[in-house]
DNA sequence: CGCGACATGTAAGCAGTTACATGATTAT
DNA sequence: ATAATCATGTAACTGCTTACATGTCGCG
């Protein structure tokens, strides 16, 4: 489906950057629904400049150090538009090893069984204190033209995504304890 | 990490079956947080008996036609209860094309934007109807050492997190409409 | 001068998907 | 008969991770 093709484009669409700024933009910004290394991004990075959708100039740091400014070109942004515009089919579930393990709960003592709820618990806890955390820099909701308007909206939907599964998370553990 | 391999050995662990019964098994039970083609399962079988997790016998279906019946060893039963008990820690919030999508909404169309919403939405009601349709198995809690149980468990996370994710498209199509 | 961040690449290997390939059984 | 399902395998390829590899810049 070449997807990261597509996230990097986006990323260029809104401001040009080197490789090292969009692994950044990975780590942060995107954190809560992509991802990609280095040794992802840098080939990548070539095959979209053979393919003409970006291009790049040589700016220097300090004095010597040369890195790659990439711009998006006007075939890529077209070629990232007509992304935007597809009707995907909704993926297949993502992968859960937790929900794996937990789904053969009946397997487990019931020590083990309480021990990986609660261990889970505590950590998607921490997760949603991230969260909320981050979504503290939006005082309204953006305007829908401004690039923060989409981080708004998947933030929220991260916050949302984490509250429930905190909820699930403690009421499998009522269930354990109150049977 | 191997989790094929565990999810076939816990899968064995409750009963022994064939490859294509586990490929069903994948294709309904796990199928909301895990699944396997049928060409990684057989490769994957045939390993796991090299590693003596796992045997097989011939039986015969009809006059000629040869199935593998599998079974899991000792060796298998240790070390899929091992595996029970490992304390992970969290993976990164798995990959979402939509979300990413949702990401760069200020660079959609306002008739794209909704568009692309709603058709999510509607594909995520239609889930959530499934869901809970196979929820309705469940007259009331299962005992905690029936299989049933890890299933009762992992099913309403499913239905939890899809009414979730309803919630916040419809939330982010409010915005859109709203402002 | 040393450390952490900046900056860019390649190589090996694993997990998973799609396609190729074959044949028997069962229900209509 | 014929189509759907049962049943088992391999091959090529994509996407991603981990490790290897190198060098500069800015701050204390």
């Amino acid at each position: 489906m070449r997807t990261l093709k597509y996230a990097i484009l986006g990323l260029l669409n809104q401001q040009q950057m080197t490789g090292y700024d969009l692994m950044k933009q990975f780590e942060s910004a995107l954190n809560e629904f992509w991802s990609a290394n280095h040794s992802q991004i840098y080939p990548e990075l070539k095959k979209l400049t053979e393919e003409g959708l970006i291009s790049y100039e040589i700016a220097i740091s300090g004095t010597v150090l040369e890195k790659k400014l990439y711009t998006i070109t006007l075939a890529g942004k077209q070629a990232f538009e007509e992304w935007l515009k597809k009707e995907e089919v909704l993926d297949a579930t993502p992968k859960d090893v937790f929900r794996l393990r937990l789904f053969f709960a009946s397997a487990m003592t019931p020590q083990t069984r309480l021990q990986q709820l609660q261990l889970h618990l505590e950590q998607h806890q921490q997760r949603l204190a991230h969260l909320k955390k981050n979504s503290e820099k939006f005082s309204e909701v953006p305007a829908q033209d401004s690039t923060d308007f989409g981080d708004y909206l998947v933030l929220m939907g991260a916050v949302m995504r984490e509250e429930t599964t905190c909820n699930w998370l403690q009421k499998c553990i009522d269930i354990l304890k109150g049977s």
